[in-house]
DNA sequence: CATGAATGAGAATTCATTCAT
DNA sequence: TATGAATGAATTCTCATTCAT
């Protein structure tokens, strides 16, 4: 009996965690990491200040572990998307290109926290990771590419970080509050040409069929 | 009657409020936005809190000052760069690529501070000026090369704003402090091959000669 | 699951609260709003300045707060005292007079930030609503005269005003520190009088025995 | 020679000091005793700063001073009014409230920072002895009163007292900023008609018509 | 284990006063 | 003597963190 308690008890533990997550993703996703204070994540989550600090010991790793998850989420996305199956590289790459774009699209505000909203270090260091994630993605495909013979050789690392800032930025004007209408799928097309640009293909005979492929 | 202000007098307020900006610059330049209080900055330019206001009156007003004219530095530079002269606009976008990566490895946390750490939405509104100003550089070479029937037509705002943001994030892994000994060159030609990649020549048959060109 | 406030921690809350207030008040009543500091609220209360504005929401609303419920209090008495009971309204005035004179006399230095100290706009408008209440209690009784026939039709809020204002400067000179021994009776008799006098009555044959009255 | 220059110079230095006096009592009249920064006050006077701490060795003096001669202005004034020439005290008393009355309505917010706006101690000093100045106005009228027989003998210094609150009071309502269109005659009238009803009259038979005389 | 009132260091800003020129 | 740049203590307000209940 005592131990299905305690099995209860951390059940319940574990689910008043998650809800103090979820509430801080929430915040986040809401008003930006800015008004992310511990007093609004508590209140949102229905516990009392105290208890944040009962299941994360500083507000730093409350917010690092949130965006741990959120970003891996990100990335399991991406490399779903990537996987080998038969596509060339560049196809999944563009694949790629595309479902980042969509869901950044899709939720703008915790897009722009996860990638350039500045924080504070311990939460920095988990940006880094996420970048360095969306980084691997792309250059997991060059290196592939590369190999199978398809691109030229490269400095894969330096191209990939290249295309991780290169959508991300491509997205920051059209996620600017105020803009005018978004013209949501045809930016979706240039940036996703502008990523098959980027691989540097062995013949490229066919360069004006892949840029119509999207336009 | 009135003794009026000697042009010793006004000349030492202008160096004060140089002495500010300056400090305010490279507090930036060391520790980021984030570390840079008022009473931080007067403190390294050797004045009293209040010395600043007499020079600026606000901290936001202090910093939109000192991000306008870093900004406006790193613009003229590249402007002067990228101005037509005969060169094509792949090649001088080619120099432009350059000189932004040579900065920016010069004063990695400036740069970084300029173009991506988030402050206050009056210092904001001077970051986007200089990611604008960036893209436009690029715009118009790209614009140019589309005039000239050099290059494919395209969203060329969008490809521009890539460029932006590729620069900047390829740098940004080797910027990051305890990067392993930096290979400066080789990062520098591979990024600057990556900006040629981005441009959409009509014929692409010298491609190969083109990547030898920085490899 | 989650505990719920206990009415002992509920408690303990209203009375930090109070124990605000009370400071506020306080140390107005001491040193005047001019020297009534957040700081020095919380030192008197006996906690940390952020305590203050865990239970105010500004210094503004905290001295508008204290000052709505002193100046409640003292209209509370005069209003009580100036009730219709079959006393004319001449003599309600004169006892609501000297009831105002009796608590003034009593606490000198709130008596004058209540009436005359300046301080903030928010408070401002609490100061102007207790005058307002003090003229009103006299308005009414200057119009039941009037209405009752007792009364020559006159200005009532004009005369209600000016009553306000002379009881307030009768009682400044006597109410400044350094003042020799205070002869309060004799004060508060000629004081009465004064607002006796101000009522202008329609048969005026009786003056002197009224005037006897007090003296 | 060298003691005309010095005649000269010390001219020069009191014409400086009384525009910087100047300069003090208009910021006060436009802006209000809270509006009247030493910075303000210089710029107002066309000095420096530094030259308003060589006339006059504190703010608080600077602006005890300016007090001082603002309000010894306004009893001469009334003084002038109220003197003896065969008129009777009330009826002297009746043109000095008058008189109080158009000055303060001709300069609101001069007026109320003369009688009542917060300011520091040493400014304090000067705003009592205002104060004081009016009451003796119509105490000695009220002595002269009683001394002459037509006044029944009672408490003139309170009485005189109550008199410049009420004057003060009654002119509060009108005199604060978005007020109705005002009806200064009328208010005039009413006041006067007050301070005539707080002179003690022996014989009151004339009462209704004395009411008259302002209406 | 949860609560939430309390903490207190730190932030930006103001302004009377000083002093080198 | 006038100048005005410089000073720095003081003010209001914020917020991550602690701890008695």
């Amino acid at each position: 009996m005592a131990y299905r308690a305690t099995e209860r008890t951390e059940a319940r533990k574990a689910a008043t965690r998650e809800r103090i997550a979820a509430a801080a993703l929430d915040q986040v996703a809401d008003g930006g990491y800015a008004s992310a204070g511990v007093q609004a994540v508590a209140a949102r989550a229905g516990v009392a200040v105290g208890t944040v600090y009962r299941h994360f010991p500083s507000k730093a790793e409350l917010f690092a572990d949130v965006f741990r998850r959120a970003s891996q989420r990100e990335l399991d996305v991406m490399e779903e998307v990537a996987r080998p199956d038969g596509r060339a590289p560049a196809e999944r790459a563009a694949a790629a290109a595309e479902v980042f774009c969509r869901r950044a699209l899709a939720g703008p505000v915790l897009a722009y926290s996860l990638i350039a909203e500045p924080v504070d270090p311990a939460v920095e260091s988990e940006r880094l990771r996420l970048r360095r994630g969306y980084r691997d993605v792309f250059a997991n495909l060059l290196e592939e590419g590369v190999e199978s013979g398809e691109l030229e050789p490269h400095d894969t690392a330096t191209v990939a970080a290249a295309l991780v800032g290169a959508l991300g930025e491509a997205l920051v004007g059209p996620l600017s509050p105020g803009h005018r209408q978004r013209r949501d799928e045809a930016l979706i097309a240039a940036i996703v040409n502008f990523t098959l640009n980027a691989f540097p293909r062995k013949e490229r005979t066919d360069d004006g069929a892949r840029q119509q492929q999207y336009a």
